[in-house]
Order: structure tokens, then C-alpha cells, then sequence
RNA sequence: GGCGGGAUAGCUCAGUCGGUAGAGCAGGGGACUGAAAAUCCCUGUGUCGCCAGUUCGAUUCUGGCUCCUGCCA
């Protein structure tokens, strides 16, 4: 256990209302926002990732918000090495961390945390290029039957997996599947976590609303430069939704309303991915119902933090 | 108006040398320990445009009709 301060955590999809009622506990419960969201780590990534505008950071601290050029990489573990540094540091002033955003992953490892497993990520990327097509990919499959036959029975359609399985195979010869325990989580802070539910016609009405507004007050100009300053080609944040695809519209290949459809498509099916992440990943999460009167909400908080 | 091409799953289309049909996308479900807004897995019965004819049997052949679409006028 890292510390006993019990800690409010609010997880939801894209387009929930995450960041507003967040942001209602911090100023209500003299606390400071510490974002779980792997685009918003980003800086230039603002309209599209839907930050939290500066009025907003001003109110309230925010952490782990623009830390870095969408130019460099940011993976789950150095995310959490930064979230514990940012969540002890708030404790040691005295405040209180809200912990906010919509990365499942991040938020098990912040709160179940990683195996302590070796990682290289020259020796990864080497792989990575090295098995980039199908023929490659089979000999990787090929190889990893061969090698290390656990890995490859529970990861063999999958590349990515087994690229770092074969990584940390390559440091230690053994297979990742051995070297993570399986043992039941156990959280390493006490937490009062609560997962936003929408009905489904409502959050998808949200999503392509929201996706409107956000085409209208920017994305595409921000698009234009994070593309000219070489999104497309970053390490990780090329994922982001929408870049790609306005990048589609700015050349002329798709007109403004399918560039508009493919980006709530794009979202919805990542809002539906958060949802069984958050349902089935996250025991320890009790599910609220929106929209939710946010004070009953604070109220509801502040029980389940004395508790 | 003439000559073609088309009409099949929500969308784009393949196919059935006559025995009631299948891909991609969308949709739905799931997985997830160092790229996670990513990646991967599972999931497809629909008057095969309408009406008649031939046939044991037609979505598939024939005729007519309707609606798209291309070229020529």
C-alpha cells in the first residue's frame, strides 16, 4: 500500500461529463485534478482530445496535462511512475488528488499495478519494425511457437502481443505469461472509484454533437498543424481519433460530413471499448447512472470517502 | 426517344453453369500487465426490385413492368 489516504476516482467514456463533475469535487473538496488520459499527456493536442480549456486549469490544478511533445512516447509505466510522483506530492501539500479520465489501462495499472517486468523499448521497436507485415508476422508466429509455446497459445493472432512477449523473452527466457502473477488484484491505495453510465442512445447523441462543436471551433486548424508538425508519424499519439481522418478531408479525399460521420463512428466504438474496460476490468467501481445531480454526487463522494 | 449497365444484409458490392446466398464496412458481444483514443477475438435469414411464364424446383432462365445509371440523340 503506497499510502491509506483514500482517493476519488472518476472513470467514463468519452463524452460523459467525466471532466465537469471532476472538476466540481476538486473545488468542492480542496483537491487537484490528476488526469488519466493518454492523448491529453500531449501538448497541441487540445480541441481534439477535449482538455480541459485554460479557465477551467485555473480554477483547479490539473496534473499530468501537456507534459510532453506528441513527438515523443509515453507508455502505460511511465505513466504511473509520473501519477505516483504527481499523487504523492499532492498528498505531502495536503490536498486532495481527484483522479480523472477515460485510459482503462491506466487506470488498472495506477490502481492494480505492473508486474515489475523488464522492458526495452529500443529492443521493442527493433521488433516491431522487423515484424511489420504478413509474411513477417507468421514468422514471428513461427517463431514464438517454437520458443515459447504459452505466449503463442494465448497471443497468436495478436502481434503486439507477442512482440512483447518475444521482448521479454529476449531479457529473460521466459515467458510472459509465467512471469505475471495471477493473483487476485489487490489495490495499491484505497479508493472511492465510480464509473459514469449513459444510455446508449444518449451518449452516442453526445458524442456526435460534441464532435460537431469541436470541428467548429478549431479541430481542423489544430489538425492542419499538428499534421504539419508530424503527428501522423509520432510514436503514439498518431492514434488519436479524428487527426487522420481530417487529414483525409483537408486533402480532398472524403467531404466534411463524412469526415463528420467517420469521427463519431471512430468514437463511438472507442466510448463502447471504455465501457466493457471500465464494467469488467474495474470490481472495485461502483457504476453511476447519468446524468446525476452533482451534488448528490459530492455528497455520495464525501460518504464514501470517510468510509 | 434509341442502345447498354444495374436493382442481393443498415451501406458498398460478390455470387448462385436453376436446388432459397456471402465478403468488407456499420451494428452487437468479448479480451486486454510497457503504443491502449491502440490492438486482437467472436458474431451475418436477407419477400436476392415487382408481376407473370418455363421447370419437380427460380434469387439465378424468358417476357413484361417500375426505379436508378451510362452513352447517343
Amino acid at each position: 500500500m503506497l499510502h491509506n489516504q483514500k482517493i476519488p476516482v472518476v472513470m467514463g467514456p468519452t463524452a460523459s461529463g467525466k471532466s465537469d463533475l471532476a472538476l466540481f469535487l476538486a473545488r468542492e473538496m480542496d483537491g487537484e485534478i490528476v488526469s488519466v488520459d493518454s492523448m491529453q499527456l500531449y501538448q497541441g493536442l487540445d480541441i481534439g482530445t477535449a482538455k480541459p480549456i485554460a479557465a477551467e486549469r485555473n480554477l483547479v490544478p490539473h496534473h499530468l496535462i501537456d507534459i510532453c511533445s506528441f513527438n515523443q512516447r509515453i507508455d502505460v509505466y511511465q505513466y504511473v511512475e509520473m501519477a505516483d510522483r504527481v499523487i504523492g506530492d499532492i498528498l505531502r501539500r495536503g490536498k486532495l488528488p481527484v483522479l480523472c479520465g477515460g485510459t482503462g489501462m491506466y487506470f488498472k495499472a495506477l490502481m492494480y499495478g505492473l508486474d515489475p517486468l523488464p522492458g526495452d523499448s529500443a529492443l521493442r521497436a527493433e521488433l516491431d519494425a522487423k515484424y511489420d507485415n504478413d509474411a513477417s508476422f507468421e514468422e514471428l508466429k513461427e517463431l514464438m511457437r517454437k520458443q515459447d509455446p504459452a505466449d503463442y497459445e494465448r497471443w497468436y493472432s495478436h502481434r503486439r502481443k507477442l512482440i512483447r512477449a518475444l521482448e521479454v523473452f529476449t531479457l529473460t527466457g521466459k515467458s510472459i505469461t509465467e512471469l505475471q502473477t495471477n493473483k487476485l488484484p489487490e489495490l495499491r491505495f484505497p479508493v472511492a472509484a465510480r464509473v459514469l453510465l449513459w444510455d446508449r442512445d444518449e451518449l452516442r447523441a453526445r458524442i456526435a454533437l460534441r464532435t460537431g462543436k469541436m470541428l467548429e471551433s478549431g479541430w481542423i486548424e489544430e489538425a492542419k498543424e499538428a499534421i504539419a508538425s508530424g503527428i501522423l508519424t509520432s510514436p503514439t499519439a498518431h492514434q488519436a481519433i479524428g487527426y487522420r481522418i481530417i487529414g483525409r478531408y483537408l486533402a480532398g479525399e472524403i467531404t466534411y460530413d463524412q469526415m463528420c460521420e467517420l469521427i463519431i463512428t471512430g468514437t463511438w466504438q472507442y466510448a463502447r471499448r471504455q465501457l466493457t474496460w471500465f464494467k469488467r476490468q474495474h470490481p472495485e467501481a461502483e457504476m453511476v447512472d447519468m446524468p446525476v445531480d452533482r451534488n448528490d454526487f459530492l455528497l455520495n463522494m464525501k460518504n464514501a470517502l470517510k468510509g
